[in-house]
Formats: C-alpha cells, structure tokens, sequence
RNA sequence: GCGCCCGUAGCUCAGUUGGAUAGAGCAACGGACUUCUAAUCCGUAGGUCGCAGGUUCGAAUCCUGCCGGGCGUGCCA
C-alpha cells in the first residue's frame, strides 16, 4: 500500500466534485514536515480558492465535506490559510502494518500501474586503464537506480559502455610490442598489462610534459606576471566600480598565478621521478615520440591492421577480468557491456543517416550537426575521417532502440559533459527519437578535503581500489578495537573481516548515495565510517541491534509472523515507527521520480532514528506482557527487513552481529 | 565573451519541486550504562538561507540585477 497514492486519489476525486479541472491538485497532498500538523497534509486549498474565488478555509471545509478518507483518517483538521491536516486512523494503521508483514520481501511495495523500459548505461571505464575514484559516483549511483527502478516494477537494462577502442589500448599494444616481459604476459596476463600502460603512459607523460605541458605553464606564468604588473600600474582608476572590478581581475590573476606555479611544481616533479631512474631515463631517450606512435598503434587497430586486432583480441579479456574484480568487490552486475569497440562498424552509417535526415554541414572539413541554440556544432566525424564520441554515442542509441525498444535512457556521467549530452539527445530527436525520453543523470565531483578534486599527492587520480582497501582496512581496525573492548568479544577473526568488508564498501557507497547527486562532495573516511549520522555503519549497526534482540530472546522472526500475533500501537514510539514502516514505498517512489537515490538514504535514516527513540522507550523481550512483547517484536522484524531491503537497493549489505 | 551549475549553523550536508516556527550529523556544553549491542540515546546552544529588488495568501525554492565560486565552451572522452 502506498498511502500517499492512497490519500491523492480520494483527494482527486473530491477535488474533482468541486471543479472540473482540480484533479492535478491532489498532488498538493504530501507528507507532514512536523507530526503535530498530522501525517498528511493537504495543501490544495488555497489554489483552488484562488480558482473558485472563494475563501480558501471555506474551500477547505467544503473538501472536507465531500472527500471520503473516514476509513483511512481520523477526522481532517483545518488549519491556517487552510491547509488540511489528515492523522491516519490507528485501526487502519494497524491494518496496513499486519499487510505489511505477509508481503516478505516487498514490504508494500506496490510494483508501477506504468511499468517502463529503462536503459542505463553507467560507469562506462576504460580498459588497460586502473580505474579510479572518478568512476564511484556513477557506477555507485547507477547501480542504485537499476535496483530500486526494477523493485518498483519497471524493466531496467543495464549497459556497461566500456571504453575498450581508445588511445589507451593503443599504449598496451605498444608496449607489448617494446617492454613487453613474454614470460609474465603469459603467466600474469593482467598483472603485466597494468604494469605496461603504465610504464607507456609515464614516458608519453615524460616526454609531454617537457616539451609541450611545462613550456605552455612558463608561457602563461610570463603573460600572468605581465598582466599583473599592468594591473598595478592601471588601479588607480576614478571609478569606484571600475576600481572593484579591476580589483577582483587583480586577486583572480593573483590566484590563478599561485596555481600555476603549483602545477608547475608538481610537473617538475614528475619528470625528476624519470629522471632520476636510469632505466626509465633510457628508455625515455628510446622513445623520444612514443606519443605518435601510440596513436599510429590505435589508428592501425581502427584501420583493421591484422596484427594489433589480434593483440586486442588477447588483452581485451585480461582487461575485462581486471574491471570485473572491481565489480565483484563492489558486488555491481551489468546486462550488458557493449564497449565502444561493438560499434565500431556502425559509425558511418551513423553518419549516413544524420545526412539522410539532412542534419550534416560540412567545415572546416569536419561533419557538423548546427543545433539551434548552441554556438559550437555537434562534429560527428572529423576533417581526417575519423569519427568521435558523439557518432558512438548516436550509434548507441540506435542499437539500443532497436535491440530493446527502451521508454527511457538514462546516462549516469559527471556534471562535465552536460553540453555533450545536451547536443546528443538534440541530434537524437531530430533524427527521429522523438518519444524517447534521454536523461543525463549528472553528478557533481569528488572533492578531497581541500575542496579541490580528489587527487593523490602528485596529482593524479586516486585509484578505487586503494579507495577500497583503505576503506576496508579503517573499518576492520575500528571492527576489532570494539569488539575487543567487550567482556567477551562477539566475532571471530573471519566475522571480523567479514563485517569490516561490508562496512568499509558500504560507507564509500552510503556517502556518494547519501548526497544529492548534483552537488560536489568531499570525501573523508571518518565522515563515512563514523558511526554516528547519516551512514553506512550507523544503518548496518541499527540493523544488527534489532537483529541481536531476535537472537537474544531466541525468536525466530518467520515463526512469530505465521503465528498470527498482532500489532498493538499504544506509545508514540510506536506509532511513529509504524508509520515510517508504511512510508519505504513513498520513498522509493521519490528516488525515481527524479532519479535520487538520497531520498531513501535520508529516508533509511530517519527510520532508524525513530527505532532508536522506540528501542530507548520500548522494551521488547521484557515487556509487560505476551502480547505486547509480539507486537513489539513485529515491529522489530518490519523494521530490520526495511532496513536490510533499502540498503539492498543501495547495494550495501549488512550483518547480523557487530 | 557566451552557456550550465552552485552559495543554507563554525565544519560537512539535507530541504519531498511554492507551504506553517528552515532541518540533520560533526565540533561545543549538559545529562543517560547492575536493564534487549553505550559502535548508542536525550537535552542545550548555534541562521540576515550570498546581497538587493520583484512575483503572491505564502519564497531557501520562481523572475531580474549585482557579489562570490565551480565547470564547460569547433575536430579528446
């Protein structure tokens, strides 16, 4: 049962007793923001006053009248301007609550009257390439929304877009054709692919930085000291206005000189480290333009060269098992992963078509789509013939309307690429996907606690699964200090690790789910391991506390639910909680209404925070009575399975002790 | 220059799409373990929702203009 649904469609029909065109107002029935104004409130009212040009108290009453809720509330108060404040009624709560309980593992989630097919496509890695912190919140996100869509009812097909076509497959081939170790590539196929884009990926850095990165910094560094100076000598301006913005100009220029200076830094650095490594230095002197030749390498595959396709053909399944390991950790599962290399010989006719639908200009020798609005062109291939992300991204949508006629896409990829996707889904309608509902699902970035974007010392990205480990690790040690500190510790070395695992994983998940999506982040271990707050272990530990009542009273919770006890609401601890048990449906409703997965952690958690004011409250095993302490224990069982089941649809699993 | 996003407690963040007295967690202060996991809970204090106008019964939310920040912006993805 979803109440909220319930109440919206007797509102409808009242609403619509009193004018015609008022239906659409019962989405003005929500949820109280404060108990004392009721469950539910109504808010209607005063619009539809405004409609009828009546007082919006006397509409009020007038709805009360004709609307038909008295099995569901207690009687409607007015309040205000005229807001309606609905309490539901006790027995009915009840009622639900015992409905609740024979509904195992849906916990009344009432699956969609307008089941819809999805496609997502999320996470999307690179190949040969370690993945790093870059890729949580999509894949992370992703996941979530596949889960959460599929329980309520919709079919979701999950695509992984591998980036398994691009420069970085260039580098390992060309690395295995000159560092390549035949022995280990033979042995450790994976271990020696990640050791060869690496090594690749350092000397082409080595030689860019030298000779392209640095000498472009010094030259903006000079114009940033010229343009200071010049600054200096022209503030002394009449203008207040003009004063403050030269003013502003001048600290920004300041800043921006003390960044560059930074990066400049950190560039040098990075050649030092080759530098002063006498294998790495001749081999850097071997390779004076390995930059060229991994693109020629790439270029070569593309073209069909025979030799580099074989070699693609044999690393790419080592690269697949690397990704996958991360994955299995992370405990994520795709559909399907159609890399950018299964559409490879779909690209002209991507082409073909756009020219077809007349959309192509041509200039500058590259195939342009000109979208109204926008003042930089869709190129979909270039003035040399090659084609770019744009034409996968078109030929993607192709196949996966064909192959799976979809309702919806939904692209989880950073904030970034908000123009691209923008220009995409435009080319894409006019080329005949009018009904198709394409959706960038944009994220914001992973800020260290600096504020800047996470980044190890040297400036590079963080690799995920060292994020993981540390993750794990921080876990377990907090695990076993306190457990130690009890009388007699609970877990075993095994259990220990078990639950530092699936804490250690749940915070890095819990912290990217819990925030809005939109927004940046700053990520910071204590944060999301801390126990107390909005996290992971707080939910976990919430679980395995009603969980531990269960095995301390030796109830079994199947048993006590077919044994026909009821659920008896007497203190407020309880009624709140009931309520909240009834809501897991409005708040899975809100996550895929606008694709959020922090309303269900924000719902996950206010839930355990009435259990909390219910547990400190209510007695369970030493209730006053049998029957109070079932109703109670029914309460706990609800209650757990909630838990267990939203941070399931978050991908964070739990355990029952610890 | 143009486009998109953001600015909420000392810090990290929510805010159900325009609803009632703006909420959490951390940090600070004060309480609660012979009682189901105290890895917890309860209480106190903390706000010009960047600023100024506007729209209306009602604005953190919508519109305009400023201030401050991030990102993007023709042949990478």
């Amino acid at each position: 049962m979803n109440v909220l649904d319930e109440l919206r469609n007797r509102f409808r029909v009242a609403l619509k007793k009193m004018d015609s065109g008022a239906a659409e107002l019962a989405s003005m029935v929500l949820p109280s923001q404060d108990a004392k104004f009721g469950d539910y409130q109504a808010n209607c009212s005063m619009p539809l006053g405004k409609r009828l040009g009546k007082p919006p108290r006397e509409v009020a009453q007038l709805l009360v009248e004709s609307l038909d809720v008295a099995d569901i509330c207690d009687p409607c108060e007015i309040a205000g301007p005229g807001f309606i404040n609905l309490r539901l009624k006790k027995t009915w709560l009840v009622e639900q609550l015992h409905d609740l309980l024979g509904d195992t593992d849906k916990l009344g989630i009432v699956p969609t009257s307008n089941p819809r097919t999805f496609v997502l496509d999320f996470s999307s890695p690179n190949v040969a390439k370690p993945m790093h912190v870059g890729h949580i919140r999509s894949t992370v996100i992703g996941d979530a929304l596949c889960r959460v869509l599929r329980q309520l009812g919709h079919k979701v097909i999950s695509d992984n877009h591998i980036g398994d076509w691009g420069t970085q497959f260039g580098m390992i081939i060309y690395g295995s054709k000159h560092f390549s170790d035949a022995a280990k590539l033979r042995d450790d196929t994976v271990g020696e692919l990640g050791r060869l884009y690496q090594r690749v990926n350092q000397l082409a850095d080595y030689h860019i930085t030298r000779t392209k990165k640095i000498p472009a910094i010094e030259q903006q560094l000079l114009e940033h000291v010229a343009r200071l100076e010049e600054m200096h000598d022209t503030t002394v301006l009449k203008d207040p206005k003009e004063n403050k913005k030269s003013e502003k100009r001048l600290r920004q220029t300041e800043a921006r000189l003390a960044e560059l200076r930074q990066t400049l830094d950190n560039l040098r650095k990075k050649l030092v480290v080759v530098d002063e490594d006498a294998e790495l230095t001749a081999q850097a002197a071997a390779h004076p333009d390995i930059s060229d030749k991994v693109l020629a390498e790439t270029a070569a595959l593309h073209a069909g060269d025979a030799n580099n396709r074989a070699l693609w053909e044999r690393f790419l399944p080592a690269c697949l098992e690397e990704i996958s390991v991360t994955y299995r950790r992370l405990g994520v599962t795709f559909d399907h992963a159609l890399g950018e290399s299964f559409y490879h010989n779909r690209l002209m006719g991507v082409v073909e078509k756009l020219v077809g639908h007349g959309l192509i200009k041509e200039s500058d020798g590259a195939k342009c789509v000109f979208l109204k609005g926008y003042s930089a062109p869709f190129i979909v291939q270039k003035k040399d013939g090659a084609f770019l992300y744009a034409t996968t991204d078109l030929a993607t949508i192709d196949y996966r309307c064909q192959e799976w006629s979809p309702d919806a896409i939904l692209y989880v990829v950073d904030h970034r690429q908000s123009l691209h996707f923008e220009q995409l889904f435009a080319t894409a309608r006019l080329s005949g996907y009018a009904d198709l509902e394409l959706q960038h699902i944009s994220f914001g970035t992973v800020l260290g606690e600096d504020g800047r974007p996470y980044k190890t010392r040297s400036g590079t990205a963080v690799g995920l699964s060292g994020l993981l480990d540390e993750a794990v690790e921080r876990a377990l040690r907090t695990v076993c200090d306190n457990d130690d500190a009890r009388d007699i510790p609970l877990l075993s070395a095994d259990e220990r690790q078990l639950v530092a695992k699936r804490i250690g994983i749940g915070a890095i998940k819990y912290a990217d789910l819990a925030h809005n999506r939109t927004s940046d982040y700053v990520f910071s271990y204590d944060k999301m391991l801390a126990m107390n707050g909005n996290t992971a272990a707080y939910m976990q530990y919430s679980y395995a506390r009603v969980r531990s009542i269960f095995s301390k009273g030796g109830v079994e919770a199947d048993a006590l639910r077919e044994s026909g006890a009821a659920i008896l609401i007497a203190e407020p601890a309880e009624r709140a909680l009931a309520l909240a048990l009834l809501q897991f449906s409005e708040a899975l409703e809100r996550v895929a209404s606008d694709y959020r997965p922090n309303h269900l952690t924000s719902y996950l958690f206010e839930l355990a925070s009435l259990y909390a004011v219910f547990f400190e409250n209510c007695p369970v095993l030493k209730a006053a009575s049998t029957e109070v302490r079932d109703s109670r224990l029914l309460l706990c069982d609800l209650t757990a399975r909630t838990i267990a089941q939203g941070l399931n649809l978050l991908g964070i699993e739990t355990v029952e002790r610890m």
